[in-house]
DNA sequence: CTTATACTTCGTCATATAACGAATTATACC
DNA sequence: GGTATAATTCGTTATATGACGAAGTATAAG
């Protein structure tokens, strides 16, 4: 029950589910993650570790990026069935399909040039500017 | 979206899951998912509220007693589907278990007798006081 | 019509959650 | 080592949630 209710409460939040199935055609890391969503980086990370405690996701770090991706082979019978219901709920919803085309758009940019996100306000005409990215 | 996260926000509350269970069934009356989860008739009356307002249950009312089943037939798909992972999922649950024999225990008691939870304090040894069902 | 009853709605309170920016950590590059 | 950078943790704030009891509503019983 508890693992049941850690997984209810980490897809109880639109931003959450977003970046869950984000993940869906592969690996991303936070700062893809954080140009899709358009939240703060540490909004995204305190999300990705909701998600992470649900087993829902799982991380690798490379270097300075973090990757997460989708729980696969090893999870639990749980969490693979609670991740089929999530896709298969959403696979036609408007905003997933809006975000799976971002995702193409974001994994065809730089890494160095998308990590600009913790530099950039929240156009992208100045990317010299030292704004934090704004709201 | 709007309809899974409204799911979601259901399912991610304990009691809620298990009121929801409980109707697996067979439909119950308020008093008896009262008498079941000993929370407050105001407290369980607003679980069953967000439940319906998700869709995973319909509610009926006979004379005095409102009472509440799953959604079935006429319910949409993505309603449909989130019951059975739900089902699915707590099986085998403990509480889910220990709940199902509170619901045969439950559906022999008199009906009269049962809503005296609006009367009887925590221990049933008095019948006849008028405090409120403590917390 | 009055009273009792089954439930809901309302108001309140304590706690949980989601958002942010600042500070911190860990790694890469010089 | 020192600086830049990717991500996380921390502290704060505003809002959402879950619990309760009191008050209100609707129906049954007298």
């Amino acid at each position: 029950m508890y693992d049941f209710i850690n997984i209810t409460k980490a897809l109880s939040d639109e931003n959450r589910v977003r970046a869950l199935m984000m993940l869906c055609k592969g690996e991303l890391c936070v700062c893809q993650l954080i140009e899709m969503l358009r939240l703060a980086p540490s909004t995204v990370s305190k999300h990705m570790s909701i998600l992470r405690q649900a087993r829902l996701v799982e991380s690798r770090k490379d270097g300075r990026w973090m990757y997460y991706r989708l729980a696969d082979g090893d999870a639990s019978d749980g969490v693979l069935q609670a991740i089929r219901w999530v896709q298969n709920s959403l696979a036609k919803d408007k905003q997933i399909l809006i975000d799976a085309r971002q995702v193409k758009r974001v994994c065809k940019i730089d890494k160095d040039e998308l990590c600009d996100c913790y530099k950039k306000p929240k156009l992208k005409n100045n990317n010299k500017s030292t704004t934090l990215c704004g709201k």
